[in-house]
DNA sequence: TTTATAACTTTGTGATACAAAGTTAATTCA
DNA sequence: TGAATTAACTTTGTATCACAAAGTTATAAA
């Protein structure tokens, strides 16, 4: 049986799954570029972006030369918990497939 | 780029996906066993298998002799939005290991 | 006919996704 | 220089929803 409590509920919701998939794909993705791609308001994906470096799983870097920009990245705790949600979601790939 | 909106909500969250992947799984379950298995309360097991229902993933049997029991088991459309599910959940995982 | 059990329904609470509008700081342009 | 623009926020309000707990109904066993 698959232990759906050990399903980690940060990574889970859409939007920040969606986040920690662009992280997880490319290194470091600015504000507005995720923005862009993800659609989302500025409000709702900062606040997502927030949860994700409460848990410990996003890190910024700001430019300190030319405009204001902030870039996101992972952090390694970051990595191994998306690794192990992917674990989870191959698990029930497998199942639901078998 | 993974089309996030494709995301069936409905199947997303974690207790009506544990359900899904029982069904899937196995052809017919009865409502304690989920229960059991899953270790939901009535009230929050019932509210999920009606959003499934009512998205007309999931039916039922009613057992007419014997002890009131209610089997659940998946639709025709529940299985092909189930596997649609998968299909991105795949996406994910085949993006997040490269 | 009392008791027990399955399968509900109802109600309340707390969390949270999301949008919209407002704020701040820095940079560019007139 | 100062007005306008832009990035990156913060704040606020709303609507949804997960979940638990307690109450209800119908059936069956004792």
């Amino acid at each position: 049986m698959i232990d759906f409590d050990k399903l980690d509920k940060t990574i889970h919701e859409r939007g920040r799954l969606s986040i920690m998939t662009m992280l997880v794909s490319r290194g470091e993705w600015k504000f507005q570029e995720l923005k862009d791609q993800l659609k989302m308001s500025d409000g709702n994906l900062i606040t997502h972006l927030r949860s994700l470096q409460k848990a410990g799983y996003v890190s910024t870097e700001k430019e300190l030369k030319g405009r204001k920009v902030t870039k996101y990245l992972l952090t390694r705790s970051g990595k191994k918990a998306f690794k192990g949600y992917l674990r989870l979601l191959e698990q029930i790939v497998t199942q639901g497939s078998s």
